[in-house]
DNA sequence: ATCGGTGCAAAGCTTTTGCAAAAGA
DNA sequence: TCTTTTGCAAAAGCTTTGCACCGAT
C-alpha cells in the first residue's frame, strides 16, 4: 500500500484553498513527504522590487510603482489580463501594454517567473523563494506549489545521461482533488 | 560523485541527431540510467490512424489521408504549419484549417498528443508507445524522449500528499548539450 | 442524396510594436 | 533637459470559425 511508504516529516495546517487562482497551497488533506514539500504560507514573501529594478537601471514609474503592488499583493497566480484589471481599479490609465512591457522586464531581470500552463494565457508569479513546481487543479485553475528535491536530482541524472545539461525545466501536475471518503 | 550512482542497464548505440525538430532519441553520450530510459528508435511505432478514425465513425477523406500519412512518417514533433507544409507538398490543396481541425479531432480521440513547449506553437506526435517526458534541446529545439519511473512514482506520492489525483502531467527539460571535453 | 468535411476568408485571443505625447532623473 | 516610458492603436502569431461548396458513404 502506498502510503505506507510515507515518512512523515511535518503535519503543518494549510489554509483552506480560497476561490480563484491562489498561489500558495490551497490545501493538503495528508502531510508532506519526507521527500517533498508544499510550500506554506510562510513562505511567501514580498519581493522588493523596487529596488530590484532600481539595480536594473530603470526608472520607477507611477504605473510600474502600482503593477508592483498588484504583484506583491497576489497570492495567486494571475495572468496579463488579471493584473491589467486590478492595475486599472488603482489607477485607470494604466494600459495593457504596460502591463505586458513590464512582465518581460520583471521576467527579464527575474523577478518574476512566467508560467504557460495548458491552453491559457501566460502566468506569473513572483520570483521568491526557492525553486518549486505547481499542480493545478484541473476544475477550479487553483496552484499549489510543491518541491520534490528527489525529482530534482533524478531530472539532473537523466539529462546527464542524455548528455545535457539542465538549464530550465517545467513540472506540472495536472490533477483534481480527491474526494474524501 | 554523481555518476557513480549510475547503474548501466542498456548500451544502446543511439543515432546522431539530425537536424530540424527530430522525435525518437536525438542523441545519447552517456547510457541510460537504471531508472529511467530514453525511447529508441524500435520504440517508434507507425499507428494505424485509419482504424482509429473508422472506429470514431468519422470520414476517411484524402486530406485526412495525406495528413495522416505525414504524421506517421514523422520522425520529429512537428507543429502545425509544419504539418501543413508537408501535405501541401504532397496535396497542394490541403488547407491549414485542416490541418487544425486534423489535429484537433486526433487529439481528441487520443490518437496524438499536442505539446505546448514554451515559446512557441503547439507541437504534435502519435500517441504510441508507453508514456514518456521531453529533453528540449533550447538551441536546436530537438526533442529527446525519456522516461522515468521513480519520477513518475513520486509525481504520484506527491499528488496523494496533496489530496489530488493526478489526471495528466507535463515534465519538460530544457537543456543544452554538454560539449564533450 | 445525405450530411460531414473542406477551402477560404475572416475573426478571436494573446502578445508585441510603432509612434507621438508624457514624465522620470 | 534628455531619455525612458507610456497609452493608443495597429499588427503579429497562432488557432478557430462561418459559410458555401464538395465529396464520402
Amino acid at each position: 500500500m502506498l502510503s505506507m511508504q510515507l515518512q512523515i516529516v511535518c503535519n503543518w495546517t494549510a489554509p483552506v484553498a480560497k476561490a480563484g487562482h491562489r498561489r500558495g497551497p490551497g490545501f493538503a488533506s495528508q502531510p508532506a513527504l519526507s521527500h517533498s514539500r508544499a510550500m506554506n504560507e510562510s513562505m511567501i514573501q514580498k519581493p522588493d522590487y523596487e529596488t530590484a529594478l532600481r539595480e536594473a537601471g530603470v526608472r520607477i514609474t507611477r504605473p510600474r510603482r502600482v503593477i508592483l503592488g498588484i504583484l506583491s499583493d497576489a497570492e495567486d497566480h494571475p495572468d496579463a489580463m488579471e493584473i491589467f484589471k486590478r492595475s486599472v481599479a488603482v489607477d485607470s490609465s494604466i494600459s495593457l501594454s504596460t502591463v505586458y512591457r513590464t512582465m518581460k522586464l520583471l521576467e527579464g531581470i527575474g523577478a518574476i517567473h512566467r508560467h504557460a500552463f495548458e491552453g491559457g494565457p501566460s502566468r506569473f508569479e513572483p520570483a521568491v523563494g526557492e525553486h518549486h513546481d505547481h499542480l493545478i487543479d484541473i476544475e477550479t485553475g487553483d496552484v499549489i506549489e510543491f518541491h520534490s528535491e528527489r525529482i530534482e536530482e533524478l531530472q539532473q541524472e537523466i539529462a546527464r545521461s542524455l548528455g545535457y545539461d539542465i538549464v530550465h525545466h517545467r513540472l506540472e501536475l495536472y490533477g483534481r482533488r480527491r474526494r474524501k471518503k
